[in-house]
DNA sequence: AAAAGTAACTTGTATAATGCAAGTTATATT
DNA sequence: AATATAACTTGCATTATACAAGTTACTTTT
């Protein structure tokens, strides 16, 4: 069960890097981002990339990518009552992060490829 | 228990972010690759970091970055014998990802502090 | 010479995170 | 009425993480 909202409440240490990944470190919540990144907004969406997250594992990160304030979620219709997910400026900055990643894998896994933006 | 030293051997999709987290995107596994960034490379020198990472995990994630590549492991002396870790270049092109975190998380958690070059 | 210390781990056990399948709620479509 | 869809939640098994203690092979202190 994935049940715990709550953060952490004391982080590690008081390096950035420490700090950062206090909320990012694992191995989806930095894909969300991404999706995001590249236009994604709905549940359905992020369930549709390639590394196949489950449906509780993503429910779980984007409540707690909402409480650390990378997104916000609100309504884009009341019936039947659906959410949008969107970047806050602390999620959009995390756009240089991932470049770096990018940059990085491109050069160690030679067979993978950059994902096309959405829309 | 922490006995496996096998990687995933399918990665989860052909996104070079992804295939990065696929070796990185733990809470651990980031911050030994800083700590050998700033020059540490003994057990003992790791274990002294802020975040205080348990030995095992310790031990786990040196096996592991060592059969990914990111790092090599040798002896600094026969008797006792004792073991440093060194940075691979793939390792050490990872400093621009850690860099970005860096600027990012400066801005983020504004009493953060940068920790200083071991030497 | 015995006792204590140090580096680099390993082992045991408890708690937390992850993965997979199935179920739920509120509509919309056929 | 039956089926479909979006956005989840729940259960349960597996895996990862945290914390404490133990191990091995020396070196240093008393």
């Amino acid at each position: 069960m994935t049940k715990n909202i709550a953060q952490p409440s004391v982080e590690r240490s008081f390096c950035p890097i420490a700090c950062a990944l206090d909320e990012l470190g694992d191995k989806w919540t930095l894909l969300i981002i991404r999706d995001l990144l590249l236009g994604k907004k709905r549940f359905q969406e992020f369930l549709a990339s390639p590394e196949h997250i489950a449906t509780n594992i993503l429910a779980d990160r984007l409540k707690k990518l909402e409480s650390a304030g990378f997104i916000t979620q609100q309504a884009y219709q009341q019936k039947p009552l659906r959410y949008q997910y969107d970047l806050t400026q602390k999620g959009k900055d995390l756009g240089p992060v991932l470049q770096a990643f990018v940059n990085w894998g491109k050069i160690y896994y030679p067979n993978s490829q950059v994902l096309k933006p959405t829309v």
